[in-house]
Formats: structure tokens, sequence, C-alpha cells
DNA sequence: CATCATTTGTCCGTATGTATC
DNA sequence: TGATACATACGGACAAATGAT
């Protein structure tokens, strides 16, 4: 996966679809660490910046969760519905 | 091509003939993003917002999609035949 | 405890693009 | 046509927390 910078979505929607996609379908499992801002930048060549707000994103979505110093984690707690 | 401020059509329409016929010839792709309000604004010397202008009656006509804070880009679908 | 490396959070400045008045 | 406000993206700098040494 990548970025398409000339697409229609924006840059850190489209991370935080492709971050969302990884977790549905267990590609990161829960407990597990995301990758690093760093990691991520490397590996999709966009700003921290955007990653952050990518990742803040999913967070609201009550996805991952901050583990101060060490990274972000995926939570236990999916969004359930009803 | 330059804007003839002395001309009867307006800049913004001189404009939007200009961008109408480069996309009609495939100079700018299907896909491919608009030159920015700023490049446009140092090809022709006219200001920001009649580029805009122009550049909203390419819209209208369906040449043109928006991608909120990342610029216009040429739709795939024509709006002549179908 | 001190130091270094890693990682996230926050803020600032700059550039670009759209929308409104 | 011009001026302004808002959204998005990038880059840099600094602070706070953690882990390893």
């Amino acid at each position: 996966m990548t970025i398409d910078r000339d697409g229609l979505r924006a840059p850190y929607q489209q991370l935080a679809d492709i971050l969302r996609e990884r977790i549905a379908s267990g590609d990161i499992p829960v407990g597990r660490r995301i990758p690093s801002h760093h990691e991520l930048e490397a590996e999709f060549d966009i700003s921290r910046n955007t990653i952050k707000k990518a990742l803040d994103v999913l967070k609201g979505e009550g996805l991952l969760e901050t583990a101060p110093g060490r990274g972000l984690f995926v939570k236990a707690t999916p969004p359930a519905e009803g």
C-alpha cells in the first residue's frame, strides 16, 4: 500500500484507512504495537505530522491506545456496534 | 497563450477557455492535477481569485473535480458523450 | 542516579488549495 | 477583483515518558 498524493482522499485519511484495514484484518493484532511515527514515515514517505494526524483519527475511533514513551497499541476493546 | 485584459471576454472566461482546450487536447490528461493557483498566477499574471473563478467554470462543466485542501483534478467522466 | 536512544505530544512557521465576503 | 478565513501538508524544535546501559 502506498499513499496517493494526487488522489481525491487526503493522505492522512488514506493512511488511516490503511492502518484501520491492517487492524481489522488482524495484520496488526490486538495488543500489538503500531509501527512508530518514524517507521511509518519511512514506509509511506509522508511527514510525521500527517502520520500523527492519521493515528489521531484511529485513536478517536477507539482503535488505538497510547502508552507514554512506548508507543501506540491496538486496543483490545473493539468499537462494538449497537 | 495570454490573457487579454482589454478584450471583450472577461479574463476568467479567457483562462477557462485556455484550460478547457488543454484538457480537451489531452495536454492535461484525465486524473491529472490542474496547475496550482500560484502556477497559473505566474503564467497568466492574474489574481488567484480570477483563476479560481475560471476553475469554477470548468468544475461547473463537469471537467474538474475538487479535492478539499489538495487541488483540482481532471474528471474521468466526459460531459458531452454518454 | 545519570546518560543515551526511542517514541509520542505539542507548538511554530511555511506553503498550498478551497471557500467566503 | 481583492482580501480574508479555513483546511491540509511539510519541516523543525522542544518536552515528557520509557527502556537499556
